[in-house]
DNA sequence: TTTGTCCAATTGTCCTGACAAAAAATCTGT
DNA sequence: ACAGATTTTTTGTCAGGACAATTGGACAAA
């Protein structure tokens, strides 16, 4: 049943030609036009007909399958899994998450401070001695409405940051463009009930539930670079992941 | 600063040249013998070294970089992020996570049916007209406290359930046992206070913190296989998670 | 009908080789 | 001593080929 697909492929891109590849063959498993169970032309077919080698359809599909959008077997063939596949919790900050989808997102910051970092902060951004922290705490609201209620720790050595930037921008977007290039992030989501503070700051009722997410950020040096315990109104956000089994 | 990291490789073993040698790279930063920081040998030397192709080695590394264990940069070479990596949250049961950390599990089942699918689950898991869903809620308990409620759908039309074999087995064991190979999951997770019901049997408070779970799971040949509805208690339950940029 | 065997299709693994691109280290001219 | 250019090191991309392993179907035998 091997579909035709057409994808364009051009060589003098700067974008590789597996990621064109797999771009093209997400795109029409995204758009539906290789719909779900859908079984892709053997892997040898494609790339003669593209005119690339065999490796590097391969490595196409080979990220594709990592993203949860195809499923391959051996003897059988490629299959698309499904149309509707959630990104895989990506390495984002809300700020991101809110913007894609199309809400207002603002921020008010609530307290900011420059300090020595306390033992604990020290021990889970492994800071050297002399590096110092900006600690600060944010309100961020979706269109108005008040969403999550943000403490963050950043290592001061990296970039510097001040109540104007931090009201302006989302943390992420200001570190990014100080050059920081995030790899990697610890990340732990459990529950927890508003107490009297955040549930005037968030405005909820007491006892409501929250959800609770703490994270450990690392860049692509090894640096730690910045960590946070978050609460969102659980009546208004929850994680969504796609799950894949390697 | 390479190290030299002695590796064996088993040529006649059935289990593929890259896999072995991710293996043994992983093992010497579990082990400590590769600490967070230290850079590798280049991938030339040591694919010479192992008498292996460069490929056979990038490939060993593209593992453990997606598991968030390494990181390479152009130019510079491939360092080790990190040690205490926790696997990539896994498509695994509460059981299984339990029974790794040494806990004992105990499961009781609180209710089940053999019924035709309600419209939203039959939605959920995509299911024929034709086919029916087991519907059964389990309340799991670790080292004798409860620690879990968990309302489950799953397709009739794969593997026979009664009441015997889930009070004795995991739910995903007992699939795995029928030939399911899962791939992938579609998971959300928020929160939410304790209702009477719930705050009884999990032997807690009524508005104390539950932490939510939704999954809709599937198999290698692309049917949902199984969906439910978990909540854990917050201060007993915590979802963790390494994210990798990719 | 059922069981077993073989064959074709398809992905999985592994190899060799080549050049490009980025980063770091070194050299050079002032 | 410094700035800029050059070289070296290292990973990134791509090609082509070979054989192995698994699956599913067709066919033959019981």
């Amino acid at each position: 049943m091997s579909t035709p697909l057409s994808i364009k492929i051009d060589r003098s891109s700067p974008i590789p030609l597996y990621h064109q590849v797999a771009q093209g063959i997400e795109g029409a498993i995204r758009d539906g036009s290789l719909a779900s169970g859908t079984r892709l032309e053997n892997e040898i077919e494609l790339a003669q007909r593209l005119r690339l080698s065999r490796p590097t359809i391969r490595k196409a599909m080979d990220d594709l399958v990592q993203s949860g959008l195809l499923v391959r077997k051996r003897g059988v063939g490629t299959q698309v899994v499904s149309s509707q596949i959630r990104r895989h919790l990506e390495l984002s900050s809300l700020n991101d998450d809110l913007e894609r989808a199309g809400k207002k997102p603002s921020t008010s910051l609530l307290s900011f401070e420059h300090i020595p970092a306390p033992t604990e902060i020290q021990e889970l951004l492994s800071l050297p001695k002399d590096v110092s922290v900006y600690h600060f705490t944010r309100l961020r609201s979706a269109s108005g409405s008040p969403l999550a209620l943000m403490e963050n720790w950043v290592r001061d050595d990296i970039v510097e940051l001040d109540e104007k930037s931090l009201q302006a921008h989302g943390l992420y977007e200001l570190l990014r463009e100080a050059g920081v290039n995030f790899r990697l992030a610890q990340q732990r989501i459990g529950a927890t009930t508003a107490d009297d503070i955040q549930a005037k700051a968030l405005d909820t009722a007491a006892g409501s539930a929250l959800v609770t997410m703490q994270r450990t950020a690392v860049d692509d040096t090894g640096r730690n670079v910045e960590t946070g315990a978050h609460v969102y109104r659980a009546d208004a956000y929850s994680f969504e992941m796609t799950l894949v089994q390697r």
